[in-house]
RNA sequence: GCUCCCUUCGUCUAUCGGUUAGGACGCCAGGUUUUCAACCUGGAAAGAGGGGUUCGAUUCCCCUAGGGAGUGCCA
């Protein structure tokens, strides 16, 4: 069995964003589990809204979420392949000239829409004699290219929904390329495709008919038409479609909430599927666990606040090493071992254990109410005197029972709130080692 | 409007005509931790509606409703 080489092509339009994401691991983690290759291709034969920071910043929002690629190109150096291609469709006959203006079409397809008829380009340019279209050109208008598609039904099986077929009779024949003489992707992609030996076009399911179309231009150019996967596209957690919600939820985001990587792509590659929706342990354990009869055929919600959870519960599991250069950047003194094995179960995220900084290195607040004011007065003498160990907390806190008669909550949860100035937190015993004597001395002061 | 796809607990799903409709997350209760988290035990929770086909439908067919997508000189 040959290896599959696939691709994520995206546009550098703009910024990743959940759904994108979700193709391009899907992709991944299909040619990882196989042990095949993973192209990044940069569509940007539109040079009007490419950018460069899209680009780099799709690079690394892709780089950042560990999906790295085994090759990458731009779409944009290679306009002598596209030109290449287009000439040998339109020796075909398959690739015609049309002078119709964007308002011209739209309007019939308005008309047609009116009259309860598909809108389906009517191919009148198919009937224009070379009169006919030298004159177009005198008038100073310039053609945009159609592919003159078979009108035949097209086939395949698609690796996620099964047995396809497209009526070609029934769609517009695509554009290719602009009166600009820029090109769509349709056919720079079937282009590329075929070049690079992409096995399987993995993507989302509003590709599907677009899939019709390009199989009959793979099947022109000569190539084989790769093997198919279309997956149900992602709806908000209302059930609507996602795409209302994109910015708030663009990598950049989620990087900045503290959403680890490992998180988004736990979800993303098992959301929609037959596996359970939990944190696995690397890229490499979904790989293996890939496959494409799990995945649905239905539309999956993405809840942000599914990912939020299960982030939390991946920054509880998370080992000091993994996390010590970023506590360092919160407070130099918070890359402490001890410190984050005691705060990551409090912590939705890394930065969360910001807020215990201050309790075991800093100043706080004591949270003290009017009737235990005696209590932590008392608390402050009864403080077993030498060093604070893992012992005192016991100790103390046993003397202090004996002494005032509190127990249960009333004894301990003013301790907490004068301690360390919160109603909850990690153990009070164990942060009480941490925050030393001398400030647990002023805190009960 | 037209075309295609989808519809099982709140969520992601299993079931390939006969099951007490299973699991996971979440939720609730109890235990444990003298908080929270974690953990343990238990619990509530589903076949969109209506017609068929069949000895028997969640499963097959049709209709309706709801949702998604396509219908671009976007990708």
């Amino acid at each position: 069995m040959t290896k599959p080489v696939v691709r994520f092509a995206p546009s550098p339009t703009g910024n990743l964003h959940v759904g994108n994401v979700r193709t391009a691991l899907i992709n991944w983690l299909y040619a990882k589990g196989q042990g095949g290759t993973f192209i990044l291709r940069i569509d940007d034969t539109d040079t009007e809204r490419s950018t460069a920071a899209y680009e780099q910043g799709i690079k690394d929002d892709l780089t950042w979420l560990g999906l790295t690629w085994d090759k990458t190109f731009k779409q944009s150096e290679r306009f002598d392949q596209y030109d290449a291609a287009a000439e040998k469709l339109r020796g075909m006959g398959l690739l015609y000239a049309c002078y119709e203006t964007a308002d011209e079409l739209d309007r019939q397809r308005k008309l047609q829409r009116a009259r309860g008829k598909p809108p389906i380009y009517n191919r009148a340019a198919l009937e224009l004699t070379d009169d006919e279209k030298a004159k177009l050109e005198a008038e100073g208008r310039k053609p945009h290219w159609r592919f003159k598609l078979s009108g035949n039904r097209v086939e395949w099986t698609d690796l996620v929904r099964g047995e396809q077929a497209i009526e070609t009779s029934s769609l517009s024949d695509p554009v290719l390329i602009r009166a600009d003489g820029s090109y769509l992707y349709t056919l720079p992609s079937c282009v590329d495709d075929i070049e690079a030996g992409i096995t399987h076009v993995v993507r989302g399911e509003d590709h599907v008919t677009n899939s019709g179309a390009q199989i009959e231009i793979f099947k022109a150019l000569g190539g084989a038409a790769p093997a198919m996967a279309h997956t149900p596209l992602l709806v908000g957690a209302d059930g609507s479609g996602l795409s209302k919600r994109l910015g708030s939820l663009g990598m950049g985001t989620l990087r900045e909430n503290g959403i680890e990587p490992l998180a988004i792509v736990s979800l993303l590659g098992k959301l929609g599927t037959s596996d359970n929706v939990e944190i696995r342990a690397s890229l490499a354990q979904l790989a293996e666990e890939f496959e494409f009869s799990k995945i649905g055929r239905s539309p999956a919600r993405f809840d942000e606040e599914e990912l939020k959870s299960l982030n939390a519960s991946l920054t509880h599991s998370m080992s000091f090493d993994e996390v010590k250069e970023r506590l360092a950047v919160l407070a130099p003194e918070a890359a402490n071992e001890t410190f984050w094995t005691l705060v990551r179960e409090n912590c939705e995220t890394v930065e969360d254990a910001a807020r215990f900084v201050p309790v075991a290195f800093g100043e706080i607040t004591p949270l003290v109410d009017e009737e235990d004011r005696d209590f932590i007065k008392t608390a402050g003498e009864l403080l077993p005197a030498g060093e604070i160990t893992a012992e005192t907390w016991g100790t103390w806190t046993s003397a202090l029972k004996a002494e005032t008669g509190r127990k249960g909550k009333g004894l301990f949860m003013p301790l907490r709130k004068a301690l360390t100035g919160m109603e909850r937190g990690p153990s009070v015993g164990d942060m009480l080692v941490l925050m030393g004597r001398e400030r647990a001395t002023a805190r009960l002061s």
